[in-house]
DNA sequence: ATTGCTGAGTTAACAGTGTCAACATAACGA
DNA sequence: TCGTTATGTTGACACTGTTAACTCAGCAAT
């Protein structure tokens, strides 16, 4: 029986990667709404409870979730920002796949944004994968800035990078603002523009 | 018996108006996670299915929530303008009012993000008062630009202010940035000098 | 090889949720 | 005054996350 080499399989300790390969083509297919402790077991068939061999409770399993999607995620960005030559190219290719990767697995972001934040205890490399796409873009915008930048400009041109990126992909995920590429790609091109002739 | 006389005032129809109103108290206490249909009845001291003599879902009774908090949100930004007297000044301060008001309400702004986004069928009214603060910075921002500004261009600098402001709310309520007012006001600020330096 | 222990799974149950159906009753118009 | 209708109620169902008690495979040590 399947079902017998599937136990067998599991019982060597795979299961957690289970659990979240499931969880992960889940969310893939789910594009709107939460995902659940038991639907996920119940769709890596084993029961509910065997869940919590592996994880604490159900944040827990969320918060791996959101960890694989905030890899994946800085793997698109240094994938997009590969091709680039300039640095200022590299800026625009990693803001713009963050907005793209958003539109394109919008579950799984939205996991990424509920259960990652203000992480308490977690583990450092938890944190770690999670602060990736931010310093990720931190060091491609700095890297624009006038050499003689103060630190509280480059904190300041940071963090702006960072909230209009995840903000276009927040407005462009709740249909506040139309979901069109050229747009977007713009709206973080200009920004980009913008450093340039900043003080 | 108050218990009497709260029945018979709800019996006149204001139980619907109760109910959102302990529903925004219960939201200011929360801080973080969701509020529940069977709570805030319990909370209003009536039975968990007279809500829906008043609301088809639970959607619908956070939509009414998120509704209100728009219509606070777009309270404050107005306040917050008032005082200022320059069309540059203004928009600095309902940027800043919509991201200090996340800060300051963030289970409620919690809503507003989760259950207006892409409302459906949703009622004219409703769609209006959501898109009321974004139509404030637009039309702050848009002042700024150029008389011979575009369309084209003028679309994509409100959407940057939307998703620079909505992006700051989103990352300091997640803990990603720190909540440092003169670190928000300065990213706010510094979008306003670049548009009167931009093309 | 048998024994016993530990890790990894199971079923059964509990509290809590959103929602529906059937019932009760207050308020109001004929 | 008497239905009718709007507005509440209780009881139940399916579902959720979580705990407790149990089973049992697989390995270590005698």
């Amino acid at each position: 029986m399947e079902e017998l080499a599937n136990r067998q399989a599991y019982h060597h300790g795979d299961l957690r990667s289970a659990l979240i390969e499931t969880g992960l083509h889940l969310l893939k297919t789910k594009a709107h709404g939460d995902i659940g402790l038991r639907e996920v077991a119940r769709e890596t068939g084993v029961s509910a409870t065997a869940v919590y061999r592996h994880f604490p409770d159900k944040d827990a399993l969320m918060r791996a979730l959101a960890l694989a999607g905030y890899e994946k995620l800085f793997d698109a960005q240094e994938a997009a920002a590969a091709a680039k030559s300039s640095r200022e190219e590299s800026f625009r290719a990693t803001g713009q796949a963050y907005v793209h990767f958003a539109v394109a697995n919008p579950a799984l972001f939205g996991v990424m944004t509920k259960y990652m934040s203000d992480a308490p205890g977690e583990e450092a490399r938890a944190r770690a994968a999670q602060a990736r796409p931010g310093v990720s873009l931190r060091e491609n915008i700095a890297s624009l800035l006038p050499d003689g930048a103060s630190k509280r400009a480059q904190d300041v041109v940071a963090i702006q990078a960072m909230a209009l990126v995840h903000g276009l992909a927040q407005l462009v995920l709740g249909g506040q603002i139309p979901n069109d590429p050229d747009l977007i790609n713009a709206a973080v091109d200009q920004f980009g523009n913008w450093r340039r002739v900043q003080d």
